[in-house]
DNA sequence: AATCTCACCGAAAACGTTTTCGGAACGCGA
DNA sequence: TCGCGTTCCGAAAACGTTTTCGGTGAGATT
């Protein structure tokens, strides 16, 4: 892959490198003549400035990291696409790693990110993930982290998440409204924070207003075990009167269960989940959820990225709130 | 962002920025104290070679463009991870852009791609996309272009895709098994190959073995209108038999209107798909698809890159087979 | 003693930019 | 004639690497 070079420019029109490269960036030093001369030229050669040479020299990469469990996921593949939007529009690139849980990778992936001097990082953390040294290194580099989802308990960084205790308040809200008696709850790794915080908010709220129910919680890890759980808790006496899911795959899982033992939603069974929107609408009845928005997280944590690369002031936290989709599952 | 760099090891240690660099790789004219000096030191300030000069001095950026039209699709992201995932295996980062199904977008982001100096390019076109020729000037320029999935028409380029003939055969070939009549045949948009080739495939197996099948076509473009015009067959008499799904997308939006029609599948209406997997087996009963992996495709793109990466022989067009997963729906 | 071979290391150029500094050419007023 | 202010442009350094070419000194060979 070779291109064409100031130097090249500069030799075919007689002049200089340094007047060449003015030229190109309308600097006031350069007549007009030239200027129109060498831009000429540049567009018939398809002069692109060597984006090495250029932040080799200026230390301006323009290149935002973003970090994330896995891309092939609802809800951060509409959070990496928004992103990816608005920083193009802002002039930024966008390096994408995934850590596939792994903290192994993930620090391997942030050594790539500091060869590649990323101006910034978007990082929803591994499962694994417990030393925020790597992270920390980062910020004190001036490089600044904006954690979204799956963000860490530390303090200290500036953090972007769905309102984590709102939604879980208002999935339990929901169910006690419908006076349901006995709930399977279902959440995702115990050890992120955005588990402890739901889960916390989701029984506090049974506490407060039905201390009487009753509550079976479990953590299934993926799709398949989220199934066996659900399975075995409906052919239990008596069955649980709902289910929680707190993501897509959750829900997924749990409708296999459903489906296999052809029970009807939600007269045998009431489901509701925590989605991003598209998976819940798929069933009939379409599942009642509390939304959460990737795209929107995504908005915000570009914008608060911005935020941060211009030195403006920003929030430490800032969360998406969430609202209740009504199906018919509940 | 500020590394140390060789020019601190060599002062600090006492040595040439030249000793430092060769110590470091390993380099055989220097001593085996020396170097073990120099590693010591670079752990410790934890040194990182700066990418943009090492790739301004080799012209070796070891970067992978990935174009798409948009992230956030059941089949691209698994794709993009397979990818992801084994670039960095063989040490290569990639950088991921997508068009939005805009010409205009795309022909930006090969730009960026140039600038930012990219080895090879894996790309789907957009929609809109009718000159190859962006494209061809990057083959000039020894970047080899790997297109997947939407691959253009025209001859000279390497292409890796779903074995597209072969899945509307197979889709068609199970049709005509069941001996449906009337077909509601949805494919995605009309200007893409990958449309095309599906589509003529389709209706040439019919025309050979079951001449007599009334088959609507129609080419949704996203899943309100896959809904629309599945509602407006449906309700229609006689209603066809069987709605054949191009997509994750479009099966959404027919499954949209089977729910609020209250039709039973596969009794009131048949369904088949062809998807990357997962959706299809959210429905009760599962849908009948023909099975497409994005991951498989990814893997045997990134295959294909290698091998044009290293001037190995590559074949012009690899297929991925794909087979016929039996829900109930048909 | 002179030469040769090695093992080890350094100087310097090059990659393509950006930018600081300075300087030529010109017109104009004194 | 001299000085002065403009207008336009060029030389050169710097960013951090890699690599070519050469050089030094110690030991071995003649």
């Amino acid at each position: 892959m070779q291109q064409s070079t100031l130097k090249k420019l500069s030799e075919v029109l007689g002049i200089s490198i340094s007047t060449v490269s003015r030229a190109l960036k309308d600097h006031p030093d350069i007549s007009d003549s030239t200027k129109s001369r060498v831009k000429e030229l540049a567009a018939a050669l398809e002069y692109e400035p060597n984006n090495y040479a250029v932040q080799l020299r200026t230390r301006q990469s323009n290149l935002l990291g973003l970090l994330v469990p896995s891309i092939d996921n609802f809800f951060y593949d509409s959070f990496i696409a928004a992103v990816e939007e608005d920083a193009r529009i802002h002039g930024y690139s966008v390096m994408i790693m995934q850590s596939r849980d792994k903290v192994l990778t993930e620090t391997a992936n942030l050594q790539l990110f500091r060869k590649n001097m990323i101006m910034g990082l978007f990082a929803a953390i591994s499962i694994e993930t417990e030393d925020m040294a790597p992270f920390r290194k980062l910020e004190d580099m001036k490089v600044p982290v904006v954690f979204f989802d799956r963000v860490t308990e530390a303090e200290g960084f500036h953090k972007v998440c769905l309102a984590d205790e709102e939604a879980a308040r208002i999935a339990a809200e929901a169910i006690i409204d419908k006076k349901k008696k006995r709930v399977l709850a279902l959440f995702g790794h115990p050890h992120l924070s955005i588990t402890k915080i739901r889960c916390e908010s989701f029984q506090r709220t049974f506490e407060k207003h039905a201390p009487k129910t009753k509550i079976t919680v479990a953590y299934p890890e993926n799709i398949q075990e989220s199934k066996r759980v659900a399975l075995e808790a409906l052919r239990s006496k008596p069955r649980p009167d709902v289910i929680f899911c707190m993501g897509d795959m959750i829900l997924i899982g749990v409708m296999y269960a459903v489906h296999k033992l052809k029970l009807k939603v939600p007269d045998d069974i009431a489901i509701i989940g925590i989605s991003n929107g598209l998976i819940p609408t798929m069933y009939d009845p379409k599942i009642t959820y509390v939304e959460t928005s990737g795209h929107k997280l995504g908005k915000l944590a570009f914008a608060q990225m911005l935020s941060c690369l211009r030195n403006e002031p920003a929030a430490e936290k800032v969360m998406v709130e969430s609202m209740l989709i009504e199906g018919g599952s509940l």
